[in-house]
RNA sequence: GGGCGAAUAGCUCAGCUGGGAGAGCACUUCCCUUACAAGGAAGGGGUCACAGGUUCGAGUCCUGUUUCGCCCACCA
């Protein structure tokens, strides 16, 4: 037996779709409707989420990305598209292991204490909790993805995918391990690659320090940021041109503190201009005295401990944390008088990306990929097309990093990520690096094997995303018929970490693009413009958890998605939010009413799912909604296409508010009140075949409050996520203009009354002079009493008119003449006023037209129907104008 | 040092291929009318940052300037 839909048997009076959320989410679920059709002959359609932090909790940036994919996907599944998102999670390595650190830290354990094998046992213990929270928040998201898919990276298959492609890239030659100047975080103890430092500008002081020829009769002054370095320095560096110590080159100095002695070099990456024109290299903790110390073979003295205390190369300082050095040290540089000038100066200092704490340059072995083979390919999949990046901007950004890259060190210094494939052969020194873990060394036999300590970079495994959870390195099924996937939809902020890098290691392990489109939207800031942390002050306000809870899941997703453009960011206003749970409220009350009115058998009603031609409406106002209707067919179609989700959003709402609830909904009324004549039948039929296509466009925006609806309202199909998309059908101009005239009259006679504050209640008489739209208004004539309040026997409507009330106010609306005669009310010099500035605007805007046609270069160059458009303008407005001036002469 | 983005109503933002400036919130007046006060009706409010240019026509395209934000870069 099917499962019924976890509805309530009555649609209730108030919007209520929050308290439905979770049982319709797993209704859907259940069903099967986020798995892929099982028809191999269906375009396929695939998404993988970006994975989110095992130890993450869900914030605005997952709620965006989260909004954007879903909606991506439950457009495709509705257009038919075998349909598949991919969900999984990030062991996120460095991060996790800070927090589960935290955690024990609370029971006084530290990780040292419980060794490695018992911490990364302890870190798996926390995963399962950890992975719970976020997923299920990222459910309460509505998210459709295939949770029977779910991955996580450091789970067997991708762990196996991972050590597949570090043995491919090493035996390229594209992994390998070397000493050399890395990153260094002394707080997180392990190696970062470059992109995990974060620059900041900050004030500092620049050090002139003196350095002593070994004689002491002459000396040369060095300006330094870094004046702990010291002791590392192996040289002291001029520009080969540099007139004022062409004498010195060659010569020897003496490092002060460990009194080493070091040549005076001359190389052009010194500036003359900076400081003193000389500059101490220290090219184990500098990248650009790395360079140097390369070419001038000079010698590499780390002075520093992993946790940036100082070694032993560092003297009397030895075991001093990094800072304290410098302070003692500038005091004993000060006490022996070379401490010569010190200068305020603003550059800008690295910082772990993760904890903050200052990053030192520091020389060190790791492991590393050879980047620029992996670009080329990487460049050319954009460069020809292939791979397409909305907005396009990216796409230069994109460029320059990939141009300019350099290798990426892969290894850390952690125990919480995917080892590094590599044992060390602890007889003959052999370095093994394999698929399965060795047991003997094929060089001399010994079994003493020793798999390298380090773990991989988090973002090795995330590069593989998007193969790696289809079963990569098998050729599995998935592989076979997902594979590359449709969008990679993330935020602009990790285009390098992770998109790019996917691109390459796409291309490298499959041969293949990973994806067509990337699609990446703005990050998230809080009203005032900053960006939402956890630390601000109202970050509860900006906890998409809460505003749920506030507010529920659709509006916060209209709102995400019709907040901004794509790339762009965009600061949440929880106004918005509100004001979009107004709109899913004004959609069930709408609905309300359409359902409401079906009368005993509302199944008679139901759309058949082929598109209505209006020109076979018998009423010309359900002509002209399901015209407009069509057109915002079209429209979303074309917006979607080109991905302007929010544009497209956006002219739902405006349509389903201010076009069929303003107007059409108001207008069918005096129909439907009339009992069962052909014409209300006719009126309810449109009012589902509508309101049907609208939440069918809204699902991909608003899934719970449209999927929810749409049970209660007379439908085809077990579900509205996998009904089918609606079909454009055909528009029809001339309802439209005839409507347009009609809502302009309404608009003209509440105006009036408004303006001489005719009581709301009152109905008052009207005389109308019809002329063309005559016809029109004599079939509209009760909608017309309806919508202005104009008394059921006091509607005077002809062609024309023989003579017009004295006391009455004057509406010109195009073609049409309508008189109010409020009597009492009416002050013939305040309308001779109104009046006559109203002619005047119609003469303005005639001159305005007049001058641009006159000008022979616009008729001559604009195109057809933008010159037609002004003529037809000047002969409305010419027309409008000669009936108001005859109705001036008339009252003078 | 290079690059990118933003600048439009009091606030938050749209304005997609250049053809007479829009929404939400806020504001004013009125209305609890049988879908909806989470609502309805009618309003007020903008030299589209500035200066040039292209064009018959520029919020939209080009150049420059200013302010803010971001990214990249071996600024000792």
């Amino acid at each position: 037996m099917k499962r019924k839909v976890p509805l309530p048997e009555e649609m209730a009076k108030t919007y209520d779709v929050p308290n439905v959320e979770k049982a319709l989410y797993q209704w859907w679920e259940e069903e099967g409707y986020f798995k892929p059709v099982d028809d191999e002959s269906k375009k396929t359609f695939v998404i993988s989420m970006p994975p989110p932090n095992v130890t993450g909790i869900l914030h605005l940036g997952h709620a965006i990305t989260s909004s954007v994919e879903d909606a991506l996907t439950r457009y495709h599944r509705m257009l038919g598209d075998a349909t598949l998102w991919v969900p999984g999670a990030d062991h996120a390595g460095i991060a996790t292991q800070n927090v589960v650190e935290r955690e024990l830290a609370k029971n006084g354990i530290s990780r040292q204490e419980l060794g490695r094998e018992k911490f990364v046992q302890e870190v798996w213990a926390w995963k399962d909790e950890y992975l719970d929270r976020i997923t299920n928040q990222q459910r309460s998201m509505g998210v459709s993805c295939d949770w029977s898919r779910e991955r996580f990276t450091l789970d067997d298959g991708l762990s196996r995918a991972v050590r597949e492609a570090f043995v491919r890239l090493y035996e390229k030659k594209l992994i390998y391990r070397g000493q050399y100047l890395v990153n260094w975080c002394p707080r997180c103890g392990t190696a970062i690659s470059d992109l995990e430092v974060e620059h900041e500008d900050e004030t500092a002081h620049l050090w002139y320090v003196r350095y002593w020829t070994p004689d002491h009769t002459e000396s040369m002054t060095v300006a330094t940021t870094r004046p702990e370095t010291i002791m590392g320095d192996t040289a002291v560096a001029v520009h080969p041109e540099d007139e004022r110590y062409q004498h010195m080159i060659g010569k020897e100095l003496v490092v002060p503190v460990v009194n080493r002695r070091i040549k005076v070099i001359a190389d052009e990456a010194v500036e003359k201009e900076f400081g003193t024109g000389a500059v101490k290299v220290t090219p184990a903790h500098d990248p650009t005295d790395y360079e140097m110390g390369l070419r001038h073979g000079l010698e590499f003295i780390n002075v520093m401990n992993d946790d940036s205390t100082m070694n032993e190369n560092a003297g009397k300082f030895e075991g001093q944390d990094r800072f304290v050095c410098r302070k003692n040290l500038l005091d004993d540089l000060r006490e022996a008088g070379d401490l010569v000038k010190i200068e305020d100066l603003t550059h800008s200092v690295g910082h772990c990306q993760r904890c903050h704490t200052i990053a030192e340059p520091r020389i060190s072995t790791q492991w590393f990929v050879r980047m620029k083979p992996l670009a080329k390919p990487a460049l050319e999949a954009v460069r020809n097309g292939s791979i397409k990046i909305i907005p396009e901007r990216f796409t230069k950004i994109y460029f320059d990093w990939l141009e300019n890259i350099r290798d990426w060190c892969i290894s850390r210094q952690l125990w919480w990520g995917h080892r590094i494939p590599v044992w060390y052969c602890q007889n003959c020194g052999a370095e093994i690096c394999s698929r399965e873990d060795p047991t003997v060394c094929p060089k001399c036999g010994s079994t003493n094997l020793k798999q390298d300590e380090d773990v991989l970079d988090t973002w090795f495994s995330s590069g593989l995303w998007p193969f790696s959870t289809l079963g990569w390195p098998d050729q599995t099924p998935d592989l076979e018929r997902f594979y590359p996937i449709s969008v990679m939809e993330t935020g602009y902020d990790i285009i390098f970490f992770w998109v790019a890098r996917m691109v390459m290691l796409g291309l490298e392990m499959t041969g293949e693009i990973p994806f067509h489109t990337i699609y990446l939207h703005g990050l998230v800031r809080s009203e005032d413009g900053k960006k939402v942390s956890k630390s601000m002050e109202d970050a509860w306000r900006y906890d998409p958890l809460l505003i749920v809870q506030e507010y529920g899941v659709d509006p916060l997703r209209f709102t995400l998605l019709t907040s901004s453009t794509p790339g762009n960011d965009m600061k949440l206003s929880l106004s918005r939010v509100e004001a979009n749970r107004n709109f899913a409220n004004k959609i069930w009350q709408a609905s309300r009413f359409v359902l409401g009115n079906l009368g005993d058998d509302p199944g008679k009603y139901t759309p058949s799912g082929d598109p209505l031609d209006p020109a076979k409406l018998d009423d010309a106002i359900d002509r002209w909604i399901v015209s407009r209707y069509h057109s915002l067919v079209a429209e979303v179609n074309r917006l979607l296409s080109v991905y302007q989700l929010g544009e497209a959003g956006r002219q739902i709402y405006d349509f389903l508010w201010g076009e069929f609830c303003d107007w059409y909904i108001e207008a069918t009324k005096v129909r439907l009140y009339e009992g069962e004549t052909p014409a209300a039948e006719q009126a309810k039929n449109v009012l589902i075949y509508v309101l049907d296509g609208t939440l069918r466009l809204l699902h991909p925006y608003m899934p719970y409050t449209t999927e929810t609806i749409w049970h209660y309202l007379p439908h085809q199909g077990e579900a509205l996520i996998v009904a089918s998309w609606p079909q454009e059908g055909p528009p029809n101009a001339n309802a439209e203009a005839n409507m347009d005239a009609l809502i302009e009259l309404v608009r003209g006679i509440r105006n009036a009354r408004s303006e001489y504050d005719v009581e709301p209640g009152r109905k008052i008489a009207a005389i109308i002079a019809g002329h063309e739209m005559t016809e029109f208004l004599t079939e509209q004539q009760n909608v017309l009493k309806s919508l202005a309040r104009i008394a059921d026997d006091r509607l005077m409507l002809s062609e024309t008119l023989d003579q017009v009330p004295q006391k009455a106010l004057t509406l010109v609306i195009g073609t049409i003449e309508c008189y109010l005669p409020l009597a009492d009310l009416v002050d013939l010099d305040r309308e001779r006023e109104r009046l006559g500035k109203e002619a005047a605007q119609l003469e303005a805007e005639i001159e305005r037209s007049e001058g641009l046609l006159s000008n022979e270069k616009f008729v001559n160059k604009a195109p057809e129907a933008v010159v037609q458009r002004e003529r037809d303008k000047i002969a409305d407005y010419q027309e409008r104008l000669g009936r108001l001036r005859e109705r001036l002469g008339s009252l003078d």
